[in-house]
Parts: structure tokens; sequence; C-alpha cells
DNA sequence: ACTTCAATAT
DNA sequence: CATATTGAAG
């Protein structure tokens, strides 16, 4: 109930105190003539700020930048705390400076203490600043490779693949319409638009590259097919011509790799499944089209698979697809009784990620970026910036927007 | 523990 | 080709 007040509010007496910017409090203090005015001014400030930090400490992660910031004016102050105090060779206070804490830490600092020159300040600052930098842009690029850790925690022998599975991340978009989706659905999917948008992953942002594997800067060409993993008697389905190619190329990824572990892992894997493919909604935007055109009902997976005219893509794939396809336009037939009026928003199949059941839903369809909702009223009328349906070859109409045709599914979670 | 999806098996 | 089962991923 009662206001609870910061030890900033005791503080902020003077008006002129408050700065807008750190530069404006440097300015400030500059118009100070006396020392300790200027040194308790100096105090008191840089006694916030490190009481922000502390407040802030527990969100490092999440307010990385925050913290960046908070720190170098920490650390700008504390220099120029010193070139006050070094100056005038006034002690003063010094006592009075309990506070100094995690940012004393910085190498930086000490550094100054002993070697102290006035002249360095601003390559002082500057070697600060890039160091916090450099910390958050690891971390950031830590981050970006867990993303790869994370696959390769799950499965180290199945390394290579991985491999692979990122190179298709990276390039995707562009050069072929599908592919695009990674096996992130719901929470990755902030990569995926990360990795199709940007030409060049942030990777590069180096000041200093760790040691952690670095990725080759560029791959063109890659393949989007199945993976040359799948061996086994996959060997139907490869009259694609172009296909070819691909397989060449994967090919080349491996050097980084060690020999041990890729040839040992390589062995057992011989089992292993074959790499899903992924449905991205262009290409499952084709597989719809492709099964209109057969006429929905007695389209066969050879046929649609023809239509599609995507290399790589094998019937087994088709008819997986067909079957949840399938299954998904079934659901629910008489579950509400004869009440049809549900509906289109349940009718429209997005890949799954967009199935949330919050209950908000129709309202504000803006509300995500990627809002796929665009109802089915004659043809795409949506034409919603981010589909931006690569209108590409799609040589035939696209006519309708994608969707699982059925009418009924169950809005909102099933009750269990 | 639960669901969904795609790959395989039948 | 249709359906069922399996295995992986979230």
């Amino acid at each position: 109930m009662g206001c609870v007040v910061p030890a900033e509010l005791s503080l902020d007496l003077r008006p002129t105190f408050v700065p807008k910017t750190i530069a404006n409090f440097l300015f400030h203090l500059s118009t100070i003539q006396t020392t300790s005015d200027k040194l308790s001014k100096l105090h008191d400030f840089l006694s916030r700020l490190e009481d922000e930090l502390n407040k802030i400490d527990a969100f490092k992660r999440e307010l990385p930048l925050s913290m960046l910031l908070l720190n170098d004016a920490i650390l700008v102050l504390k220099e120029e705390l010193e070139k006050c105090t070094s100056k005038n060779s006034v002690p003063v206070l010094e006592e009075f400076i309990p506070l100094k804490k995690e940012i004393d830490q910085s190498e930086e600092n000490k550094n100054n203490d002993r070697d102290k020159n006035n002249n360095n300040e601003c390559s002082k600052d500057k070697k600060n600043w890039m160091s916090s930098v450099q910390l958050w842009n690891n971390n950031t690029t830590t981050s970006n490779n867990n993303v790869s850790d994370h696959h390769h925690h799950h499965k180290l022998n199945k390394l290579e693949t991985t491999k692979k599975r990122e190179e298709g991340q990276s390039v995707t978009v562009a050069e072929d319409l599908f592919q695009s989706c990674s096996s992130n659905r719901n929470g990755g999917s902030a990569f995926m638009p990360f990795s199709a948008y940007s030409s060049v992953p942030v990777t590069t942002v180096t000041l200093s590259a760790p040691k952690e594997e670095k990725e080759e800067p560029v791959r063109n060409r890659l393949s989007f097919l199945t993976p040359e993993v799948k061996s086994l008697r996959e060997g139907f389905g490869s009259r694609g011509s172009r296909s070819s190619s691909n397989r060449a190329v994967s090919s080349s990824s491996p050097p980084t790799v060690q020999p041990s572990l890729r040839a040992a892992p390589l062995q057992p894997q011989q089992t292993s499944r074959k790499q899903r493919r992924c449905w991205s909604p262009e290409l499952h935007r084709r597989f719809v089209n492709a099964l209109q055109k057969l006429g929905g009902s007695q389209a066969t997976p050879k046929q649609i698979r023809e239509l599609m005219q995507v290399d790589g893509l094998t019937n087994d794939e088709v008819k997986s697809h067909l079957q949840k396809y399938r299954l998904h336009t079934r659901r629910v037939p008489a579950a509400s009784g004869t009440d049809q009026s549900v509906v289109v928003l349940g009718g429209l199949w997005m890949p799954q990620e967009h199935y949330n059941d919050s209950s908000k839903g129709s309202s504000t369809a803006s509300g995500s970026p990627q809002s796929p909702l665009h109802l089915a009223t004659g043809s795409r009328g949506g034409t919603s910036p981010t589909e931006g349906d690569s209108m590409e070859d799609d040589d035939d109409e696209k006519s309708e927007s994608y969707s699982w045709k059925s009418h009924i599914h169950r809005h909102g979670k099933v009750g269990v």
C-alpha cells in the first residue's frame, strides 16, 4: 500500500540533476566548479546507476541491452570520477565509495587505476564498451548456435544430417519455395523468418571470433530435397532430373566434421529414418492446389506429386501428407451436430503452428504479423504480405487458399 | 505425459 | 493406394 520510496526519490532534489543523457550529465558536471560538488554528484549518480544495475541484474538475460547500457554508463562515470580525483589529487571522499562491485571487475578499470592515462580515455572507454558488446554478441551468437547445439544435443550420431538441416534453414526461401520450415513449429518459429529473410546470418558480427564452430558463410545451393541419407530402398521417385545436382552439393558440406565423427555414426545410421519432409506453407499450398485440380477425392498420391512438380518429393511423402490432410478434413463430422456455421476459421489449415487455442482469435488477426487468416472467399484476396506467396512458378492458378477444406475443427480444445 | 507429424509397415 | 503403426519432435 505504502508507496515504495526508491532511493532515487530521496536523491533527486535538484531539478537540474536529472540528466536526460549521460552526456547531458557530464556536461552539467563540467559546469560545476567545486570539485567536491562534482564528486558528490558523480557518486550520487553512480550509486543510483549501480543500484539500478543491481535491480536489473536478475533480468540480465532478458535485458542484455539494458545491462549493457547501464554498464557503459557506469564505466563512463567512473572514469569521469577518476579523472576528477586524479586531477585534483583530492582523495576526499575516497572512502565514500563502497559501491564498487561487479562493475569493478572489469579489467579495464584495474588498468585504469594503475596506468592512469587521461589521454587514453577515449580508447579505454571504447575498449570497455567493446568488451561488453562482445560479451553480448557472444551470447547472441551462441544462442544462435544453440539451435544447432540443440540438435546436437539430441543426436550426436546424426550430426551430419543435422548439419544439413541447418544449411537448409539458412538458405531456404529465396531459391526454392518450400522447405522454409525447419523442424520448428512453435518455439522455433522465430528463427525461421530470421534465417529466411536476412540474406546474411548475423553470425559475422565477430569482434573476436570465438572458437566455436564456424559455419561456412556461403552455401548457395543446397538440396532441400530429401537428404541423401534416404538410401535404403528409397530408390523410387528419383525421376526428378534436377535432384541429382543436390546430392553433389550436399556431399560438400561435411568437410568440417571430423572423420571419426562422421564415419562412426554413419554406419549404424543405416537404419535411421529418412529425414522428415517439412511441409512448408508453400509446399502445402501446392499440394492443395494439386489436389483440387485432381478433383480432390480421387486424387492419388502419384498424380498429386506429379502435379506439384516439386522435385525430390516422393510418393510416400505425398501419401503421408495426404493421409494427414484427409484426417484433418474429416474431423468431427457430427460433433456439434448440424452446426455448420462454425466453419471457416477452423477450416483453414495452416501448418500446425497456428492452431493456437487462444479464444481471442478472430478479432485482431493483425496481432500476429503473420496472421495467415485470410478467408477463402474468392481467390486469395488476402494477399497477406508475409505469405507473399512467392508467385514464382506457381503456374497454375493458385486460386484457392490452401486449406484442409474441412469445415469443422473443434473449436477450442477437445474436452479430453 | 501428451500431442502432432511424417515415415514406415501392412 | 488406404490404413495402421512406429518413432521422433515439441
